[in-house]
DNA sequence: ATAATTACTTACATAAAGTAACTAACTTAC
DNA sequence: GTAAGTTAGTTACTTTATGTAAGTAATTAT
């Protein structure tokens, strides 16, 4: 009985962006390339959950992982092109909070 | 040691809509007002988290609850003005769905 | 030998989401 | 008038996701 059937692409595009943390990691890797205990401790994520995270985002093409063999290592994220890709929605949500989400929120 | 620290209304905002379920919702509504069961369906997601989903959104002025008192009673959900100001960044992500994501995908 | 560093992983606890049956209020069919 | 149907939920219970805190591997510094 339901008329309009939702795309499947923009359903699993919306999967993608709307699993927790995912949003605020590719915000965050737009700042250009960042190490693991960066991104954990800027956006307040659990290390078990960011490295599922990045690992998740690496098989969508969205994330790279490039090993600097230096001590102690250096692993650093950022984004393929597909992920720079979504900058444009970040920053839409970034405008859209300006207007809509009020200053004093926690 | 973190230097840039997220902007607390974007991760407000981002949490909003990075909220399981969340932006399905607010998309499907951007077609009108709409009926708990429509939007159960249609999305596929379960009562007991759409009824918690659409409370979350009312008390966030993104969605609008009305009653007609018909037999049976009929409940409609809608997009506020805040709601409705979530519609270019939805189609931000049905475009970039177009082009990242492959058609093939389930 | 001990401690420190980074990037994880593991085991366990808690929170969120899925499932399916149930309810309230009313109407229509039998 | 009793049973069945409708919508919009809720409730109890199970499964999955996330948080927490400790542990590991590789390497260097003290």
């Amino acid at each position: 009985m339901n008329k309009d059937l939702i795309c499947p692409r923009f359903e699993k595009a919306m999967n993608i962006i709307s699993q927790r943390w995912t949003g605020l990691i590719i915000y965050q890797l737009l700042n250009g390339p960042q190490r693991f205990s960066t991104i954990e401790s800027t956006i307040g994520i659990s290390g078990r959950v960011l490295s599922e995270r990045l690992k998740d985002l690496e098989l969508e093409g969205i994330v790279k992982r490039e090993v600097y063999p230096e001590t102690p290592v250096r692993i650093e994220y950022s984004l393929t092109e597909k992920g720079i890709s979504l900058e444009p929605l970040m920053k839409d949500i970034e405008i859209w909070s300006q207007t809509w989400i009020e200053k004093d929120i926690h």
